[in-house]
DNA sequence: CTGAAAGCGCTAACAT
DNA sequence: ATGTTAGCGCTTTCAG
């Protein structure tokens, strides 16, 4: 419609067509409270008809904040950090902010190279969850963007790096909220599937566990899987073959969870009757298949929140030191 | 390490201490043939003491081509596009692009909205499922993107419009495939629980469903729903509700099998044997919940490196006319 | 294989 | 409220 054939509608051409000068048109689409109502308008129609459209990269070249925010996570087919980035990206809408959505495939490697890559794009912060589950993965990058005065927000996976900020579960509390709960059902015989045993996550969440039901219970068995569901299914299934049906499994991420479901479910066992499950982390698709499994849930809305919340701050306000948020989960009987 | 606080290694840095000028320091990232091995390891290993790395909004502003590729889904939680998009990224780094990834929400403003965000950062194509089922659905971005020579591939929703190249599948041989497959198993009572009205999807593929059916059935009834669990779940619990039970519910996408699933085993249905499932795609979790449903499956590998090579091969070669790509389902028993 | 100059489209800093 | 100038970091083009 009246552009010419493969040529961008610039500033340039708008301002020409406009009367106005660059900045004026400039102004009509970062700072339009500082244009004049009139020329703002003559401004946006004009850009409407020319097909307009801000350029990016030219923006990102020049201006102090790219009003970008890159989201890197381990796995976005796990529907919790799916769920979480599809809310991390509304709440940066609501702020003013893109965000730049990566996936590193579990891959330090592929991890490495897209920081990189954000770095390239000039984003004002990185909100990240490593895909390591050791508390002293201490990545090179992590150097460079605090060099950069890049704000790094962690998030569920948590490093011991003072330059970064970081939203994290209360995993002690995840596995005391569970003992408790499980007490109050009489669970005597219990077996927790927990995660890789270099991971703190796992590992707090199973000393609370214990904490809670040491003693208390008839017996308390713990299984190492790694945080994905074909080990623990195969865990939890040769258990199965050699031992007495529990009364409860815990589960301690959703990946082990349906692992054990799958476990119990080969082994016929009638699932919340001959056997039950606790899961921390709701277990996907279960009201679907007629399930119900008590879990401790965490709000994603709330740490969808905190993240971009520390991560802005410091965007604003470059003095401010990191912020550290843990967030409690709560159960859902 | 070593670097000034706060301050980006550039070219310019990188050149000025490797003893070559600005443009044999780009070389080195962009055309490293180009560069004598000797200079180029120089170069190279001081980009590295420098924390260098590439701009790639400056890049981007200046060079032909920003080596990008915007990838745009209605909904990524959706296993069919989470999965699509993991796929069509893998493929797009093999030949060198970046993705940029979008979730358009289901909402046409959104939509528009990243579209435009996409032309702003140059994307050299952009892969694109839209919101709408109906095929004459035209947004006006469409238009924007022919005039300024953007290739678009659409994946999955068909649109009618010349000049984008797609990627489809079968819908009508789906449906063929299916009854076929039923009629091999005798079904006799079979209810068809299909996407809404407008949708060319469902309709091609209740078109397939009845043509190999009809008249070789005792009963074929359709009913519409969406393309979400939820309505194909309520639909089919009033369904059962008055109806008796059929042999056979097919549905007519993964989530309406969901449906399906869901109303089937709160009506205490044992599926499998009072009543079964069919799916035209698969169904999330089912083998984790003890179930197994034969479906028409669709090469995910198939889709993306179709759509990443009708996109790219425009971008290289912009005489090449728009490309359509039909891909065939196969049914899984 | 290497280089010098020009400029992509935009906005910061300073005018007016 | 609007304009002028300069320059972000890179690659294109033309030149050796």
């Amino acid at each position: 419609m009246g552009v010419a054939r493969g040529r961008k509608a610039t500033l340039a051409s708008v301002a020409a067509q406009a009367n106005v000068s660059k900045i004026t048109a400039s102004r009509a689409f970062s700072q339009p409270d500082k244009v004049h109502p009139e020329t703002l308008q003559r401004i946006r129609e004009t850009a409407e008809q020319l097909g307009y459209v801000v350029n990016s990269a030219a923006r990102s070249l020049r201006a102090k904040s790219s009003k970008t925010i890159g989201i890197v996570n381990p796995d976005m087919a796990n529907p919790f950090f799916g769920g979480l980035t599809r809310l991390m990206t509304l709440e940066a809408q609501k702020l003013g902010y893109d965000t730049l959505v990566f996936d590193s495939y579990e891959s330090q490697e592929t991890e490495d190279r897209i920081i990189d890559k954000l770095i390239g794009y000039n984003v004002d912060a990185i909100i990240l969850s490593v895909i390591s589950n050791d508390h002293h993965y201490h990545p090179a990058y992590l150097n460079r963007l605090e060099t950069l005065n890049i704000p790094v927000v962690l998030v569920d996976r948590e490093l011991d790096v003072r330059h970064c900020s970081g939203v994290y579960i209360d995993n002690l509390d995840c596995g005391l909220q569970a003992g408790r709960w499980l007490l109050e059902q009489n669970a005597q015989r219990v077996v927790v599937v927990s995660g890789p045993e270099n991971s703190n996550v796992a590992r707090e969440r199973v000393t609370g566990l214990q904490a809670a039901l040491q003693g208390k219970v008839a017996s308390l068995e713990v299984l190492h899987a790694d945080f994905f569901m074909d080990v623990a299914w195969q865990e939890t299934s040769r258990w199965l073959a050699h031992n007495d049906v529990p009364d409860y499994f815990i589960g301690c991420n959703n990946q082990i969870s349906l692992g054990i479901v799958k476990a119990c479910i080969e082994h016929q066992l009638a699932l919340g009757k001959q056997v039950s499950l606790f899961s921390i982390d709701e277990v996907s698709h279960a009201g679907i298949y007629g399930f119900h499994f008590p879990c401790v849930s965490h709000d994603l809305q709330e740490i969808a929140w905190q993240a971009l919340n520390l991560a802005i701050r410091r965007v604003v306000d470059p003095e401010i030191k990191p912020g550290k948020v843990i967030v409690r989960g709560k159960v859902v009987p």
